[in-house]
DNA sequence: GTGAAAGCGCTAACAA
DNA sequence: TTGTTAGCGCTTTCAC
């Protein structure tokens, strides 16, 4: 046998000559449609089996569906996503429907709209966008061409369902057990947001919105401190050089994210203060890094997986039902304290 | 505007119509094939972005290509992938390709051998699989069905082609460098492999070879000692735990992977040995983790763009010649020398 | 260089 | 419950 002598793919019309009925049965066995005796559906099933056929998803787009989720993931390298797809993995999984991913670039936007097009040209029956960039006009061009859930805040769109974890409620819980552990002078480090149409929405600048309120709430308003550089381990690095810097030096740096956080620690090393004697630092997202021993940073657990199931959930009731009015689901983080946190030093 | 009042997407014939050609022109101008002329290309093109027209994947497969490249990753949490991806999707950027990711489960055959289906199933022009758990024959039996290229060390099959890193050589580079440093009990541990198909083939089987090969190389032959645990940061963990209890405690330990490596750590951090004071310890795979400050490991760089980059070009050139014989692309990896190996102890 | 027409594999009206 | 038939949007002979 020649390497590439494909054999002709067996096709609908093949089963159906060997189950001896038409392929609109055949095609209805697939589709787990009505009108068809138990006993036809056997027979089909048993032919499908016996000749190896797998329907083309192309041939079945141009009709109905491709049963394909495509979810555009922005960045492979966050450790938060895959807890997201295990999730989602999870909840397609008894169902007749598969998941491919477009690897959106990191914070291009361009690169972005080219692959969740490319999306939409391979007839992706829904779609599951994490964390986009794209500004919410583009977003809800989308929604209107195939169901479409966003994770993520971005507004209370009525043309898409979105899943979001509460940052605001993430920023109360590591204020709230610095302060409990005695801490006045937290600090936070942000991502400095220029887009003003992302103000609004994005997880970095709720995140510091939530650190001031509660700062606030907690009587420490005085106290409040940013630094804003970027999310990244050099943003944490030079952030925690100002902070360090300023006038009165913190006793707590609540950084918006674990990656920032790293850069926090690689500072303070620098400056030969330990952590948590000297400063405590917690971080945000719970990736599998701040798991690490060496490291065993107090983070805020977004619940991964848990977003993931929900998208999917309310993508497949979509395609169910385009018409059904948009749902915004919110879920709770929760803080997991490890060791970069304790009472401050006692001065 | 009503939300789902989805206009019709536009298609070939609109294009036909709005340009005054046949579809058949439209058609070739969009694959740049022969047999139109500059005119009729250019005021094709206007009407295509004038008319905001995206070609319909589905149905191109039908009778041609979809344009689309599946990537098959095992375990989209190893941060080795991404650097594979990278250097792929640079590749195909001035291309007409897509990419999309299907999420095979981390060394699980059955949903491997789902999503690579799957992916067939889509018109995929074309196939990488990344380090695939699945015997030979269903590699090539994929491989006959659509171009297919493997990365890992999967035998020189001739109907796909491969692309891997040169893990024996990898190995060396480690045991040279501590022997460099004056290192002699230095010893490994190994993913303990129990499918005999494998033994050949899987890169942590090849690792334990390089480390014996070179070992003996050194004259260290007697010097051999090998944890047989599993690729993971308990088996690291558990690994180090054996050696250390061992009657010659080892003087540098050689883990097969990084994440093998921060179990070592670990195990060293329980038992009070300092590193590099006490023990040296390196890794393999140079993922983002090692790179970062506090953990800052030794470690084998697989060059995972340069990887990504060959794939993406022996793809290429088997869709636009199937026939062509299989090649074998071998890479070289390099060593990443960080704080975590030194000279041994004086003694 | 250009176009008419057939057909890829499937689904969905509509008949029977 | 089952089958007949007309497309879906493209590509591809094959004429012109």
């Amino acid at each position: 046998m020649q390497p590439h002598t494909q054999a002709r793919r067996v096709t609908i019309v093949d089963v159906a000559a060997h189950a001896q009925v038409s392929t609109t049965t055949v095609s209805k066995v697939l589709r787990h449609a009505y009108g068809t005796s138990a006993a036809t559906r056997e027979k089909v099933q048993r032919s499908i089996a016996e000749l190896g056929y797998r329907p083309s998803a192309g041939a079945r787009g141009m009709r109905g569906r491709t049963y394909t989720i495509g979810v555009m993931l922005p960045d492979i390298r966050n450790p938060f996503f895959p807890d997201i797809l295990d999730g989602l993995t999870e909840a397609l999984h008894d169902t007749d429907y598969q998941v491919l991913l477009g690897p959106g670039g990191c914070n291009d936007e361009p690169a972005e709209a080219r692959v969740t097009e490319a999306m939409v040209d391979r007839g992706m029956d829904g779609m599951i966008l994490v964390a986009p960039v794209s500004a919410r006009p583009r977003l809800e061009q989308i929604a209107r061409t195939v169901p479409t859930v966003v994770v993520g805040p971005h507004g209370n769109s009525a043309v898409y369902d979105t899943v979001s974890d509460d940052d605001t409620h993430g920023a109360a819980l590591v204020v709230d057990h610095l302060v409990g552990l005695g801490h006045r002078r937290i600090a936070h480090i942000e991502h400095a947001e220029t887009d003003p149409t992302r103000l609004a929405d994005m997880p970095n600048a709720i995140r510091a919105r939530g650190y001031r309120r509660a700062m606030r709430a907690h009587g420490l308003g005085d106290e409040i401190t940013i630094a804003s550089t970027t999310y990244t381990q050099e943003g944490g690095l030079l952030g925690a050089r100002q902070l360090l810097a300023g006038p009165r030096r913190p006793t707590a740096v609540f950084a918006g994210a674990d990656v920032v956080a790293l850069g926090v620690l690689e500072a303070l090393d620098e400056a030969g203060l330990s952590v948590p004697g000297d400063i405590s630092v917690a971080g945000y997202d719970n990736t599998t890094i701040a798991a690490l021993r060496p490291i065993s940073l107090t983070s805020v657990d977004q619940a991964g997986r848990q977003i993931g199931a929900e998208a999917a959930r309310l993508l497949l009731s979509r395609i169910a039902d385009p018409e059904r009015a948009s749902t915004h689901v919110k879920l709770s983080p929760t803080l997991i304290t490890r060791r970069t946190t304790a009472p401050p030093p006692a001065v």
